[in-house]
DNA sequence: CGCGTTTGACCAGCGC
DNA sequence: GCGCTGGTCAAACGCG
């Protein structure tokens, strides 16, 4: 439902290619297995698919729930969490090569922070996404130095 | 017409 | 063994 038009070209290499990173001071970047220690996927709370997944934790400030990250999300549930005053939004990738999930939740202390989470890997062909991320991954691994 | 969002219900795993 | 929480699916509706 939201505008998704909010993507300026990339192709600049200076200007910022998401909306975040002028804000990428209040940005975290953190693995599975730093921030829930790597032992929260062997809960078993998976339904079935037990298996282990490259997960990825974003910590964002933004108004937005959905950041455009070049993908189509589709949402196909919100659950609200007794531990968290904000419902948490789950979201699929479009495409059905994908088996790409996210979900989205705010926290309950601050509503302006945004944690997404990514679980999987894109395997959709998209180079311009390549390139789009590029500079994007680059903060990432920079600000991870800090981490 | 097609796609995405929304809401409710159902199911499975874990804790007590 | 029962109850609770979290996660997913499915159907319907709205918008572009």
């Amino acid at each position: 439902m939201e505008p998704q038009q909010n993507f300026p070209p990339i192709l600049s290499q200076q200007g910022p290619p998401f909306p975040i990173l002028p804000e990428a001071s209040g940005l975290h970047f953190c693995s599975s297995s730093s921030i829930l220690g790597g032992d929260e996927q062997n809960k078993g709370k998976g339904r079935g698919k037990k298996e282990s997944r490259p997960r990825f934790v974003f910590q964002t400030r933004s108004e937005s729930d959905v950041l455009d990250d070049g993908f189509r999300w589709r949402k196909y549930g919100q659950k609200k969490v007794k531990n968290c005053s904000f419902p948490r939004s789950y979201y699929r990738c479009s495409q059905l090569t994908c088996n790409v999930k996210k979900q989205v939740q705010r926290l309950s202390s601050d509503a302006a922070i945004v944690v997404t989470t990514y679980e999987g890997v894109h395997n959709h062909p998209c180079e311009k996404l390549m390139e789009t991320l590029s500079p994007l991954l680059n903060q990432m691994q920079f600000l991870s130095q800090f981490q």
